[in-house]
DNA sequence: TGAAAGCGTACCTGAAAGGTACTATATTTC
DNA sequence: GAAATATAGTACCTTTCAGGTACGCTTTCA
């Protein structure tokens, strides 16, 4: 299933925490109550987090973590990729031959490219939304504020959110 | 991991067969050899996707497969959805409050509404795409061909394919 | 020096991906 | 009308991974 895992939930959930509390450390048991998410797993998703330098910890008491970085240079794919590892649509979405994983189909694969094409925009996609976007949208009530994308016909370029065909997606939430 | 299972994979190489095939039907046994894929999983899988009426099948010798509707009007979306069921970014996604899977952090989760917006863009994305897209850029040695979305810099509306940033996504594959 | 925090790593369990098998039914061909 | 060929339906198996737990270690502060 074309899903994220609940460990990139837990990661934004506490990212999105860490961003909101400016340069100042939260504990892992903090968020972890405050949010109601498994300690242990947030625990692991915050190591997780900090090998790939995206948060700092303090260790000892009074430690905890906090940003790394401003939350306008942590993009989702960042997120997504240091959580669940390299994403890939499909098998033959891998640009790298010699990847061992490589789908063996290749010479007669009749999809391959179009799909590899498909990930490269949803890569893009991704690597789009900033956790400042995040944490920006989360307190607006009002929808298509900061979730723009490049390319995606921003307010901001002089035509509306729903100028390419988006009125009609029908998801409920009403965009514009 | 944020992925598509190998049964997309398949009936996308199923369904790209049967739309270059014209009307004429195509056996399961057919397809999974020309493609080197298990024949009796991809069986299955053409069974799923005839349920949903994306493809037809006649019964009995000389029967086989064939679109039961113009590779346009199949949306990658439709594909998705029919294989693996409905797409869910995260457990949170879901518009649909009595949905009994709906994540039970709805009251505190910092993040619910930023998902719910970037999965309705992501549905977006993929409902965009057609088979006929996916076909046509098959057959196209030239990347940025078919797989422009709309609201994202066609070439049609005078924009570069690269218009909104995509030039430097440095996948390898050049796009334009 | 002990409490509080993170660090590292190993382990467990259930569900889903990926794949197989078998019987039933429909249609064509000879 | 029987054999061959094809899909229909469904049940089952195996491996992998998501999701979660546990535990001993190290660091820091009061």
């Amino acid at each position: 299933m074309l899903s994220l895992t609940k460990k990139t939930d837990y990661a934004l959930i506490a990212l999105t925490h860490l961003a909101r509390n400016g340069g100042a450390v939260s504990t892992a048991r903090e968020i972890a109550s405050k949010f109601h998410v498994p300690t242990a797993l947030l625990m692991n998703v915050l190591k997780t987090l900090c090998h790939s330098d995206l948060i700092r910890s303090v260790r000892g008491a009074r430690g905890g973590y906090s940003l790394a970085k401003p939350s306008e240079s942590i993009s989702l794919a960042d997120i997504i990729t240091v959580v669940e590892g390299p994403m890939r649509l499909a098998q033959c979405s891998s640009h790298d031959p010699s990847d061992p994983s490589e789908c063996e189909l290749t010479e007669v694969c009749p999809v391959k490219l179009p799909v590899q094409r498909i990930h490269a925009r949803l890569e893009q996609f991704f690597r789009q939304i900033s956790l400042a976007d995040i944490v920006r949208d989360a307190a607006d009530p009002r929808p298509c504020v900061s979730l723009q994308v490049q390319g995606d016909a921003p307010r901001a370029a002089g035509t509306g959110c729903c100028g390419g065909g988006v009125a009609t997606h029908g998801t409920g939430h009403g965009c514009c």
